[in-house]
DNA sequence: GAATTAAATTAGGCAAACCTAATCTTTTTA
DNA sequence: TAAAAAGATTAGGTTTGCCTAATTTAATTC
């Protein structure tokens, strides 16, 4: 009969990771997905799937992978809330810089309170948008639409901003900022190669060559 | 042979209730005192006392009490720092109240990371003082060294100021608020009651009897 | 100083989240 | 389509930090 026990830190980062895979492969997540984006032994992923599915945040197929219900669903775009409003107050208030604040966000997550992330959101002006670039939903969980394309399926040939850079690791932020691959900045695409091969990026500064997997993470208006 | 483990969140708060306990009564601290403390039974502070001790955080005489080491030491005055400091951040930069940044800084103590709390701390403008008007310790984990008075203790008949209300539960807080009792307020004792007992007390706008407890937990200068 | 009471410790358990090794299932490949 | 490989689950353990009940030690009181 139990029910609602506590909104555990394992159970928001498990929701968050399914969430986050679901959204990119649009299918049910597999253990082992989870298990290699939360660096946990499969086997335990299988336990802990079991559990949140008893308990109504996922739906669990044996052999075949899960889905958040509702409930799950809700718990996920919460905690990504916090993360992003977390990540934003930190650049802006306290003048940290994109490569540090997600470690932060990803602990800070867990135990900041709703008054205390909202006065931070109202702190911050409200924002619809993280440092990231990444869409920050609002108290009832809605995101607010945007149409934006990934470098990997722009056009080519016309100007184009940077409004998001999904979750990179640090190094890799680095190395896109070295490039001036930064939120707002400003290029063109001068050829792509075909199988996915790399793009010929033209910046105000500089032309180079931009590997496909990195082309998928950079989001363009 | 294990050292060093984590800094638990237990851990941290185990060690902040033994020199919190300690700072008053200036003998080893009973298990008993933190059972209470802390909310937890009896039996499971004398388990968690005998880790501690084992791990060379606390020093543990069975049946007569615990005190900290220096290592312990050293991490429940970087807990308090950290503590306070998100206090008054909460109070001064997001507008929060005085009697709600207590229960939120108890649960963020133990996940802001140095970087943060520090940045935080130069926001503020390196005080060495919190909300309640208790000191905070630098990084190095000293105190400014003051010269101060409990109201119990304060002479008769001489201008003061308060400079400092200890620990109280949210409704205390309020009690003494709605005294025209809080930080930087002047007053003036007027008598006190021998055998511990009330204060008559004069504020710029009344006069009234203080509980002597309520008097040990108010500094003045 | 013996009996009562209070404080502290020991014994035995539990739940949450992990782990490794062994055992299925399902999918691929020959 | 049978064998091999990959993916998922089960079985059995561990660590942390907590609990209740029973027992032991220390402090009071008669
Ligand atoms: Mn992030
Ligand atoms: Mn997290
Ligand atoms: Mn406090
Ligand atoms: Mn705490």
């Amino acid at each position: 009969m139990a029910e609602k026990i506590n909104e555990s830190i394992a159970l928001q980062d498990y929701l968050k990771a399914i969430y986050k895979l679901a959204e990119k492969s649009d299918d049910a997540v597999s253990t082992s997905a989870i298990a290699e984006r939360l660096q946990i032994a499969q086997a335990s992923v299988t336990g802990m799937v079991k559990k949140l599915a008893e308990q109504g945040y996922i739906e669990h197929k044996p052999y075949k992978g899960v889905n958040l219900t509702t409930q799950g669903h809700q718990i996920a775009i919460q905690t990504i809330r916090r993360h992003r409003i977390i990540e934003l107050f930190l650049v802006e208030q306290l003048e940290m810089s994109w490569d540090e604040v997600h470690d932060e966000a990803e602990v800070l997550e867990h135990s900041v309170s709703d008054k205390v992330v909202n006065r931070m959101w109202e702190v911050l002006g409200c924002p619809d948008e993280d440092p990231h670039g990444s869409p920050i939903p609002n108290l009832k969980g809605e995101f607010k639409p945007q149409r934006r394309f990934t470098l990997a399926d722009a056009p080519v040939g016309q100007l184009l901003e940077i409004a998001r850079i999904k979750d990179k690791s640090p190094e890799e932020l680095r190395y896109l900022e070295g490039l001036g691959l930064v939120l707002n900045a400003h290029l063109t695409i001068e050829d792509r190669a075909p199988f996915q091969g790399p793009l010929l990026i033209k910046t105000p500064e500089r032309m180079f060559a931009l590997d496909n997997a990195f082309a998928q993470a950079i989001w363009v208006v």
